[in-house]
DNA sequence: GGGAGCATGTAACGGGTTACATGATTGG
DNA sequence: CCAATCATGTAACCCGTTACATGCTCCC
């Protein structure tokens, strides 16, 4: 952790809602680092994309600053080097009080889930059974590097007491994934039947 | 069916590509019916959101519009009564190849899961354990619910031959459902595991 | 009478992406 | 030397939603 930080506390007022992208920003700044955007970027690519996802790069840097003008977070220039300027955010207690709140009070949005694969087994009276097979085929592959990635994740989890919700949640990661493989392969054998009869 | 439309054919330049939703409303249409932007959207609350999602109304309209002005579909005023007026669609053959090209060649989007429940506890260093459980737990009913309605969904194509497709997909729709219930249960045990100790 | 369903649309807004611009450092 | 990584940001664009507007019919 660096410095006590020094930005000048520019309130604006606080919007009724902010969008889950900006809590889950303030949500990767809870665990109590000072990150840059950049980190926060490659942290969300770790961890997050699992089961929410990764924002653009331009959108994390859009949120810091608004989260910033609302006072959820706080930042400072770390001039690394001598020239290199890179821009440090903390969490203020404001921030991790709003998030506490929302983590417990405000309604769970019912999961989003668009499956390409599914909109286009869907319309499998378009195509033929082999390349219908190709798809489902080729999304089971991603299923499994997707849990690889995922175990992998987990594995880092596992070394920092801090991070034992994340670590169930990449366990749900894990099942999740292997259920979408064989889901697959459900879905292929499904797919088999329908052309044999 | 209703009798032989009647649509200008104001042909604009076709886009290099189509959102997703565009395909997903000319998908409705591929299965050979005349319907209304009203009718679309009804039916995409009973089939399309179970493993893609349902666009608004006004999107719905906005995207017929839109695929008429490309020339994949065509729309003809029906007036069903003597004063109320309702437009009905057809998919054109140049939409129905534009679409068979699209479930064959185009890459197929990750699937895109953004699962509010999951963030939240990620987040469970936040909360006290009992609240996440209480998510959790109301997560499970929504799962059993939408198992449920897919179900009926499945029930309601396996009456038509020509939704043998759909029925594949809201086979895999119940199986999907019904691990996101079981996905509950073992974070509910992994939850009450760390409490233990 | 009034609410629910049928039916169509417009306008404003916000969320999020891609593309672009800039520039320094590190390592092959 | 060049590519990759670090690091930050702007601008254009589009997707999609909510809110609003309109009006008819059916049924309690």
């Amino acid at each position: 952790m660096a410095n006590p930080p020094t930005s000048p506390p520019r309130s604006k007022t606080v919007p009724k809602s902010l969008p889950a992208t900006a809590w889950a920003v303030l949500g990767l700044l809870s665990f109590g680092r000072d990150l840059t955007g950049y980190d926060l970027k490659k942290w969300a690519d770790a961890s997050l994309r699992f089961f929410y996802w990764s924002p653009a790069i331009s959108q994390i840097y859009g949120e810091l600053r608004r989260l910033e003008s609302i006072g959820y977070v706080e930042s400072w220039a770390a001039p690394q080097d001598e020239l290199r300027n890179k821009r440090l955010y903390r969490i203020t207690p404001l921030g991790r009080d709003a998030l506490t709140t929302w983590v417990r009070d405000s309604p769970v949005e019912p999961p989003v889930l668009k499956h390409g694969v599914a909109l286009r087994i869907w319309l499998g009276h378009l195509a033929d059974p082999a390349a219908l097979r190709e798809i489902v085929a080729a999304h089971r592959e991603y299923a499994v590097e997707m849990l690889a990635a995922v175990s992998e994740a987990r594995r880092t989890a596992a070394t920092n007491p801090d991070w034992t919700y994340p670590e169930v949640v990449e366990r749900w990661g894990e099942r999740y994934w292997a259920a979408e493989r064989d889901l697959a392969d459900a879905m292929l054998r499904d797919l088999d039947e329908l052309d044999l009869t």
